[in-house]
DNA sequence: CTCGATGCAAAGGCTTTGCAGAAAC
DNA sequence: GTTTCTGCAAAGCCTTTGCATCGAG
């Protein structure tokens, strides 16, 4: 090793502390910025594929526009409001006995699942 | 109204007789090309958006590259093979009581939901 | 003749890559 | 001196839009 990553241990960090729950790059860049570390988006970029790599961020499709990432950890699905585009993790709502039967019916071997549930927040209903 | 439109309902009728449970606009091209039906890629993205529109076609998200399309009906899930990217539709596997307990947790008012299974076809399973 | 639909081609936005410079070992 | 990370800039890829043409009413 030439040279040690600096931006790799600050996207973990960020992450870690931040409040969001899953980051485009670019928003994952700005964060960077606010807490003082210096990073070019292609850094990010290649921060964030590396991180991938070694286990230690999933991708997550929420398609709204931009791929997402998050720290790996325990599976949880997400709650999106789709008028202000708030992000919320929330605990796995996929019924297991569904899976199963859903795994017998088609043959197929279920390794992964990913929700998003659309809805409202309690701020934009009220609007 | 001037000229009648041509590629919407073909659209409309690819999507009613094809196999597939969801096109890319690429896909879907493709699929009029193969029907005999003559269409420029820009026209279809303009006759989808429309067909969007009218509530006629809703778009899902399996965010494996780009946005897929399908005939507005009866909700369903859906699984998607990782190794072949073969796509089947599904019941829906999530679990209402769960789908409660999130909104009064949240405070949100969930309006509707996406899910993708990830997983191996019987094809790719054996090999 | 009029107006919307279509095809072609270019513009736009975001992702990905190449390359030279910088920093640690 | 060597190796790898970083920033800058350009290349790519797919989506979206502008515009001239076409054709049914």
């Amino acid at each position: 090793m030439a040279r040690p990553s600096r931006i790799p241990p600050q996207i973990l960090d960020t992450m870690t502390r931040g409040a969001r729950h899953a980051w485009t790059l670019e928003q994952l860049t700005a964060d960077l910025h606010e807490g003082g570390v210096q990073a070019d988006f292609s850094s990010v970029y290649r921060a964030v594929e590396r991180l991938l790599g070694e286990g230690r961020l999933v991708r997550v499709g929420i398609d709204d526009g931009a791929p997402r990432f998050e720290l790996a950890g325990e599976h949880h699905d997400h709650l999106r409001c789709v008028r202000c585009a708030a992000l919320e993790a929330i605990p796995c709502v996929v019924d297991r006995a569904g899976l199963d039967a859903v795994a017998v019916r088609t043959g197929y071997t279920v390794t992964a699942h990913r929700v998003v549930l659309d809805g409202l927040c309690p701020a934009c209903r009220q609007r």
